[in-house]
DNA sequence: ATGCTTTTGTCGGCTAAAAGACCAATTCAG
DNA sequence: CTGAATTGGTCTTTTAGCCGACAAAAGCAT
């Protein structure tokens, strides 16, 4: 009984304080899976109502919007959850893709959750300021669109990502880059040919380097 | 013991189902309050970490930026929640002013909350899925932002006004309107000048009346 | 290798809407 | 009632950055 599936709940933040009697009730409501890079993990069907967590890749979400359009909504990494956070079905037109070479993930319905926090309030609201983090992260992505400029837009974006990587030796930090130019306009909402085009920019003002693989950004730009 | 505090809550939907008892409990850690037209809510200091909810009026949620313009984030209605909704601690640079004749609301501390949803386990997913209406609801306006030019954008920041008022005789909604060009630029994210003129160009072609006081949506607009 | 597809690079034209400037109309305070 | 302050109206100028077009480079499959 104490699978392997243990030890990565009890890793995640918000399960991190549970018993091994609490860990045995959520793997008992929880499914998981291991997928590899390309792959699409759907919220229609089988996942509605599903609450995911990341354990091990990383993942981009994207959304159809009516014209048909891909929109790049996010980009996730280990420990984040992604899905029915808000415990409301629906997310028809919204699915994920894989990046990383392999992601493995845990999932469970989100009215099991509940159930299960009905008995166990703290993580109701554990839970409940998690949902409440996410939300100033949207908020603050989205005042960013609105009120700075492509370039300031690009360079947070990189420097978000920046933060959890070591700084290398050389004075750089080394992100590697699953993304292509179009995937970047869309995150922060621009076109290809911009973010081209200022990235090469900055690297002509030396802000940064980068291949097809990575992006090597000067750690001095981190600052401000 | 049976204050007039108690109707108000029990109105809450996210009070609706609780009983007298827990409405006792809540009303316990609640304080009320009303304020005048013109009036400032800040969250700082003594409102730190509190969650509002209103119960009469309207008001309208200030962001001061860093370069010190007044950004208009939102317009609340009776029921809105407000405040530290996330149960997080912050919100140093925004505070709420009072749009109606006069406001009520009711508050409570977020710690408060906290212990009290603990032990009702169905309030801490009710609220939580509250929290998560507010969530899509600020994607939904960002999306907006993003991906609709400024006119459609004004046409439905209207139209969200309108569905809560009902349509006049004449087939025009009426809706009063507190709000200066300014004020609406801010929320749909444009400016001051292009609002007028816009409003113009609407009137013109025969999809609203405004004055001061009142916009008047033409009902057939309402539609697509 | 060889071709086919996807991604990147670059350029100029184009447009929505921001920004600035000024005046008219309202509102408000004393 | 009067003058100041706020709000609304309409110009004109300016600009960020979108868009289409096309070429080069890299990735990928056979």
């Amino acid at each position: 009984m104490y699978s392997s599936q243990y030890w990565y709940l009890q890793n995640h933040s918000l399960f991190k304080h549970l018993n091994s009697s609490d860990l045995n009730e959520i793997c008992y409501i929880a499914a998981y899976k291991t997928v590899r890079k390309g792959d699409i993990i759907f919220f229609s069907e089988e996942n509605i109502g599903r609450v995911f967590t990341l354990k091990k890749g990383s993942l981009k979400i994207v959304r159809i919007d009516e014209q048909g359009n891909e929109i790049v909504k996010d980009i996730l990494k280990v420990g984040d959850l992604f899905g029915s956070l808000d415990l409301i079905e629906s997310n028809e037109d919204e699915y994920a893709i894989v990046l990383s070479d392999t992601a493995t993930f845990c999932s469970f319905k989100a009215a099991d959750f509940e159930k299960f926090i009905e008995n166990k309030p703290d993580v109701a609201v554990k839970y409940t300021k998690w949902i409440g983090f996410w939300f100033k992260r949207l908020e603050n992505r989205y005042s960013n669109i609105m009120f700075k400029d492509v370039k300031t837009r690009l360079m947070s974006f990189l420097k978000d990502i920046a933060k959890d990587h070591e700084t290398d030796t050389d004075g750089y930090v080394s992100l590697p880059n699953y993304l292509t130019h179009q995937d970047i306009a869309s995150l922060i909402c621009s076109t290809r040919q911009t973010v081209t085009s200022l990235l090469n920019t900055l690297k002509a003002e030396g802000v940064l380097t980068y291949s097809r693989k990575e992006i090597k950004l000067k750690t001095a730009a981190l600052e401000s």
